[in-house]
DNA sequence: CCCTGATTCGC
DNA sequence: GCGAATCAGG
């Protein structure tokens, strides 16, 4: 694995996402080690580990972070569908050697203590539902980008703070009519919108809700270009929210 | 058993 | 610096 900035950056984005290590792992097609490893080398913030030998004494009561149960996805609805979905297209990706696909994924963070900055401001919606995979078919403008899908089932019930949808209409509102469709080659989804409710996903948007730019900035918008049917996202990015599920474990390449 | 994240340590 | 091996709690 090099790791390039950009892999830096996904790992960190998506760490602080609270995925697990495994799963970040997973996606970027490295082992869960390699990410604990390097997240640890780059002192990236700690997060609820299972083991917790030791506990912090004295604050005042405020525990540092949520530990309980922490968004684990496994295997869920979700999943299954996008299993399916796979199933049904398994058009391979073509591995995605060393840059993983970014995507702006969503999972709740449980309870974080430490609000991420763009929290308030991130609401956007997104939640690439999987669902939706199964129903569309692969889009023939890129070069098929596989059928993965994406996971984290998230529990509605997490305490998720709350996340104040926005209307991809808004975005586009936002970005005028300007919509540049391959602006910064690198859509880092910092921080994701909180996926909603799998139940309907298909009312948002006529618009492509990929992010660009970093959440809470001025910069910060979504595609807002034509999604493929069926998915939130246009072709383009739909191609690179949508990666080849990877076996479970760490079985990396 | 499974899962998880953390640490160690040879490379 | 990297990550497999190992550890250790749930």
């Amino acid at each position: 694995m090099d790791w390039t900035e950009e892999s830096i950056s996904l790992l960190r984005a998506l760490w602080q996402e609270g995925l697990s290590t495994a799963e970040i792992g997973r996606r970027m097609s490295v082992t869960k080690n390699a990410v604990v490893g390097k997240a640890h080398r780059l002192s990236l913030p700690p997060r609820p580990s299972p083991i917790r030998k030791i506990i912090d004494a004295g604050s005042t009561g405020l525990s540092p972070v949520s530990v309980a149960s922490p968004p684990r996805p496994r295997r869920g609805a979700a999943d299954i569908a996008s299993a399916a979905a796979l199933d049904a297209a398994e058009t391979v990706a073509p591995s995605p050697a060393p840059v993983p696909a970014p995507r702006p994924v969503s999972v709740a963070p449980a309870a974080t203590v430490v609000p991420p900055v763009a929290a308030p401001v991130a609401a956007s919606v997104a939640a690439p539902a999987a669902n939706e995979a199964v129903a569309s078919a692969p889009t023939e403008t890129v070069a098929a980008p596989a059928d993965r899908v994406p996971s984290s089932p998230v529990a509605e019930a997490s305490v998720v703070p709350l996340r104040k949808p926005v209307p991809p209409d808004a975005s586009e509102a936002d970005t005028g009519t300007a919509r540049a469709e391959a602006p910064p080659s690198r859509p880092v989804p910092e921080r994701a919108p909180l996926r909603a409710v799998s139940a309907e996903p298909r009312r948002r948007g006529l618009t492509c809700c990929w992010p660009l730019g970093e959440p809470g900035t001025k910069e910060f918008r979504f595609c807002g270009d034509e999604p493929v049917p069926g998915k939130p996202y246009c072709a383009e990015h739909a191609a690179l929210a949508y990666v080849k599920i990877r076996d479970r474990r760490d079985s990396v390449a």
